[in-house]
DNA sequence: TCTACCTTGTGAAGGATTTCACAAGCCTCG
DNA sequence: CGAGGCTTGTGAAATCCTTCACAAGGTAGA
């Protein structure tokens, strides 16, 4: 199949999440414009995003919300109960493990880990921070698809090869220091500090007066 | 002007990153190929990047270390004192609000809010949660310059019409929804279900035996 | 069934970003 | 001082992404 641009495919995501409201509220069916505004986008590029995949619409009358949205989850690989690992069990690990939001798009958290002493043995959500002496063991045993990392910036790049060694191929990476890894796995990064300079650099370079 | 394209500016904020780092071991000049490898990226991009706002380096020798680090501060606009206010003290609300980054990159938390009484009150890092009936007043008196939003998705909207409101221009969403506003407001989302979902997409479309 | 109307799916055009490739400039060393 | 070796800065080419525009196909109503 042709390569499809990232951003293609973040929208697609988008797109669900409105197909899922557009469903509660009983609506039928939806035209790529209605899509479009909802995701601050056009309804041309809406079609294309969805055309790389099939034709889930119907002329005239748009598309069908449940249909579609069974297509996206599929697309997107949702409901397939990735089993996911947190790395680094702070203020940041902890609040994402207790995020709803996992079970409901059908990700499992099965791990998570962290070398502070301190914090081995403590549950979090229901799961037990494990020390990082048994990482490498535990990461056979668990077979997790993904991993979430929230350690320092001194750690993170450690810890992706690890990762990765034991055959981790997804990992999103919130430390704050971008990481590098074998063209297979696919990492990705959310930084804070970096989009706060984005925004830094919007509000010097924008000309609000005109 | 020419207008700068965001994944450019993104960059930008890495290289400062990483030249951080080689300041502190020493290094007096990098060469675009040394900043590349770091960011994952390609000599021509970085110095494309960097030629955008100016001649920084020197043919033959590279960049120097402090000074590019310093030029690079004054494009994104750090260390200018940006005033922050976080919506949502709520885990990830409270968690961000501890991030050591702010003050290191010269942003300031200025105040927290809450619609959740018991919430109201308590403080996060130093700063009182204040309870959102102050909201549009306490935004007048305190002027901030940048807004995080740590709100659920039913709240976001209307959050984002009141700071808008208030003259805030730039917006961190960590709400698990889009939201829109004026065109001259900035707003980055950072999403986790959507980064998971990304993931998911790569995980399902990479060949990892070809 | 026929007409009027609506919306999709998609080549082609247009725009934006990345990569290429090389002249120009700087340093070092003999 | 001149030669050799690096590395920048930058037009031009290539690639990637978005928007345009319209034929094709569907609905609804008479």
């Amino acid at each position: 199949m042709k390569r499809i641009a990232e951003s293609s495919v973040r929208r697609l995501s988008l797109y669900l999440r409105y197909l899922e409201d557009f469903e509660q509220r009983g609506h039928k069916t939806i035209s790529s414009e209605a899509l479009a505004r909802c995701g601050g986008t056009t309804s041309a590029q809406v079609r294309k995003d969805l055309s790389f995949f099939g034709s889930f619409g119907k002329r005239g009358l748009g598309y069908p919300v449940p249909a579609l949205a069974v297509e996206l989850r599929k697309i997107l690989g949702i409901g397939r109960d990735w089993r996911i690992v947190i790395v680094g069990a702070g203020k940041i690990g902890s609040a994402l493990a207790q995020y709803k939001g996992f079970r409901q798009h059908g990700f499992t958290l099965v791990g998570i880990f962290d070398r502070d002493p301190a914090r081995v043995g403590k549950k979090v959500d229901g799961v037990t921070v494990r020390p990082m002496a048994h990482f490498d063991a535990d990461l056979r045993k668990m077979k997790p698809h993904i991993a979430i990392l929230t350690v320092p910036a001194d750690a993170a790049q450690d810890i992706v090869d690890r990762l990765t060694k034991n055959g981790i191929r997804a990992i999103l990476n919130f430390a704050p220091t971008g990481v590098t890894s074998r063209d297979d796995v696919t990492v990705r990064n959310v930084n804070m500090a970096l989009e706060l300079e984005v925004l830094s650099y919007a509000l010097v370079h924008t000309r609000d007066d005109g």
